[in-house]
DNA sequence: TCAAAAGTGTTAGGCTTACACCCATGC
DNA sequence: GCATGGGTGTAAGCCTAACACTTTTGA
């Protein structure tokens, strides 16, 4: 069954793409999955693809992303629509961009994809892209940044507990700074939203570190 | 020569609409088009139309609101895509929205398009709106609001010269609450971004205000 | 002379920043 | 016992918020 879907006038294709980021290594990390067919075949580019025609935009991006990487359930926004005319080789595509923050005790892209179809990158090695991804991983990880700041967006990168070392390293790794200890932690228990397990985290030969969970994790909200 | 477009698997259509702000009153205001064709024929609603095929998104928005508004050579930035499959009832649609400031002194909306399809509503007394434009413009008054705070973006909503007060008036506006007014001085005047004109605004039978100016009014820059 | 908006300083409290040493553990 | 990251307090400066009266003009 190959019928054609035909209207008085041009129509421009619509995808999703998903920048995944996730904190691996002390750094920010970009989920990237290799092309299998033209255009740009060969090269690395966002996960992401057609917006089926009732289907919702965010629904899409989550579609996509569980389908090439194996990834589902995750803090997913969006952030920008990219347009030009010239940036698909194909036909006109415009582009609804979202982008998505990963714990990372919960990464195993290759799991439900094939072994080297999509791999981890740091922000500040990425290969060569397709398209314009290049600039769109900037744009989201500007957001990010911005995001940081006045929100509890952070905590997405992290498992439901953590230490504070942990959390303050997802601050340095996104912001690409380092940060004041006291000062840090006197900012982020002053919000009062954290709780201490009552466990301790015991990692390499040096004194344990308490183990704290977020009061309200999922909810992403304005802070300070 | 009426043709069609015939693609292998369907289509959405792709708009942009504009949320156009401006003051006047002391009130912040949107501009309105009434809709002359179905659906929603006889409502009101945020001028848009449909993308052209190779035309760029933002080029669109603004043609767009040329068009129907007259309104020309403003500030201009994408706000969000919205794509529920069901916000228009002929086909599936994308609207890639735009919010738009306009500066009191270049509003002449109706100039361009017929007396009546286009006024100016108080943000706070809207009409009944068309498709899922009343939440489209909730969107954008949050993103204009926040911005506020952290940006130069208020002074688009001015002429290129004003008063202390007027710039005040834009803020308490928009964010529909009073400003103490040596506070509000202080904090913008430290900014060292506005230059007095060495004029005075006469302007009632009161003391007369200096006028100022911003340095670099053309680009909406981060602040604090 | 009166009404109306323009213009102007100070204080208290809170937040931000800078900064250095002891603690608990594993090897 | 030593290397490693965990954990802690204080002071200075800056920003914010609250608050009321005088000045200049036009009618």
């Amino acid at each position: 069954m190959s019928r054609s879907y035909c209207y008085p006038y041009p129509h421009p294709a619509i995808t999703t793409d998903v920048v995944v980021f996730s904190i691996q290594a002390q750094r920010l990390q970009v989920l990237l999955i290799r092309r299998r067919q033209p255009p740009y075949q060969g090269m690395w580019a966002l996960p992401g693809g057609f917006l089926n025609i009732d289907e919702d935009l965010e629904t899409c991006a989550r579609r996509e992303l569980e389908e090439e990487t194996g990834i589902r359930d995750v803090f997913l926004e969006q952030l920008y629509t990219f347009g030009k005319p010239e940036r698909d080789p194909r036909e006109r595509v415009v582009s609804v961009v979202y982008y998505a923050l990963a714990p990372f005790d919960r990464l195993d892209p290759v799991a439900a994809s094939d072994a080297d179809a999509a791999r981890w990158f740091p922000l500040d090695a990425l290969p060569t892209l397709a398209f314009d991804h290049e600039q769109v991983i900037q744009v989201a990880h500007q957001r990010l940044m911005a995001k940081l700041h006045y929100s509890t967006l952070a905590f997405q990168l992290l498992p439901e507990t953590f230490t504070l070392s942990e959390l303050q390293g997802v601050y340095e790794a996104v912001l690409q700074t380092p940060l004041d200890k006291r000062n840090f932690r006197r900012k982020i228990l002053g919000l009062g939203r954290l709780k201490q397990t009552g466990e301790l985290r015991r990692n390499g030969r040096h004194r344990p570190a308490r183990v704290f969970r977020l009061e309200h994790p999922e909810q992403v909200e304005f802070i300070r």
